[in-house]
DNA sequence: AGTTGTGTTGAAGA
DNA sequence: ATCTTCAACACAAC
């Protein structure tokens, strides 16, 4: 599932392979992925467009675009917003597309299956494609003017990001102990704090040896700090082994991430903790699986 | 062969 | 306000 590593993966990845190019058109055979415009108006829109700059805010990919002034009319700045949601990835290459079909052409690593489930395509001036992979069609793809995009509730009430440089324990304290909440619904609250979701908060929590279930305003401070610093030494971690890929995610060449090999808890449950050999369980929170080791993690 | 698990987010219901 | 459940969708595993 694309969080915080993964997005700043592809966010990385797209800055070194893809800026200045030109969208010179769209396919797409999920309309439902296109939010907030009709497809129509979204195509028009976007056609001709050049791609300035890519920044990642939690788990959200930000395209900057720049339209090009012709005639009278003036240049306009755009934001493509992508959320890879739970089974997206973006990835660059070239496809051939016929009507309803798609078809992989290079690089090899396309025709993996979790890479062949096309559903949108930006076609770039240099022939090649930026595709959206996505099984379960749960991602969006949205495009307004910069101001419009940076409007939307959904960035403007997201939380500070964990690994920007002037984010400090302090606020880390105040925004965590402020929730009633158990701190693994917290850690995956977005309005709380940006970009971690099921693999990462299992694993922090782990790390941090505190039980999910512990009331986030119950945490010591000395309790605090341990997620604090598990939280920027996993997401770190995470980031410079490119991602986790136990499920689809891909990075842009459709290669796997490498978290998933040295994973702490994350689907793990069954088999021994890493500190005590005691067995990983597993729980429900609020529909979502939590693991971690009964013995290790304290409540 | 039908049921369950997967997990992001937004909306709907309690 | 705060909590839970469901829906979007498709597939793997049981």
């Amino acid at each position: 599932m694309p969080e915080l590593p993964e997005v700043q993966t592809v966010v990385s990845d797209l800055n070194k392979k893809i800026i200045g190019k030109k969208i010179t058109g769209i396919w797409f055979d999920a309309p439902k992925i296109i939010k907030k415009s009709a497809p129509k108006n979204f195509s028009a829109l976007i056609k001709g467009a050049v791609i300035k700059e890519v920044k990642r805010r939690g788990k959200n990919i930000l395209i900057y675009l720049q339209k090009s002034q012709r005639l009278n009319v003036k240049g306009q700045k755009l934001l493509l917003l992508i959320h890879q949601k739970m089974t997206g990835h973006l990835l660059i290459g070239k496809w051939k597309i016929e009507n309803k079909k798609i078809r992989p052409l290079k690089p090899a690593a396309l025709k993996e299956k979790v890479n062949d489930y096309i559903h949108f395509i930006f076609k770039l001036d240099d022939g090649r494609m930026l595709g959206l992979s996505d099984l379960r069609k749960f991602a969006k793809v949205l495009c307004g003017s910069v101001e419009e995009i940076k409007a939307l509730p959904e960035l403007l009430k997201i939380g500070p990001e964990p690994l920007a440089a002037d984010f400090n324990f302090g606020q880390f304290q105040k925004i965590i102990s402020k929730e009633k909440r158990k701190i693994k619904q917290v850690l995956l609250d977005q309005e709380v704090i940006a970009g971690i979701g099921n693999i990462y908060s299992d694993d922090i929590l782990w790390q941090a040896r505190i039980h999910p279930f512990k009331p986030a305003d119950k945490l010591s401070g000395y309790e605090l700090k341990n997620i604090y610093k598990a939280m920027k030494m996993i997401l770190n971690k995470a980031v410079n082994l490119r991602g986790t890929s136990i499920s689809d995610f891909r990075d842009t060449a459709g290669k796997a991430g490498g978290y998933g090999n040295i994973r702490l808890v994350y689907r793990r449950e069954n088999e021994p903790c890493k500190r005590c050999q005691a067995p990983i369980k597993r729980v429900k929170i609020g529909g979502r699986s939590a693991r971690f080791c009964s013995f290790c993690q304290k409540l």
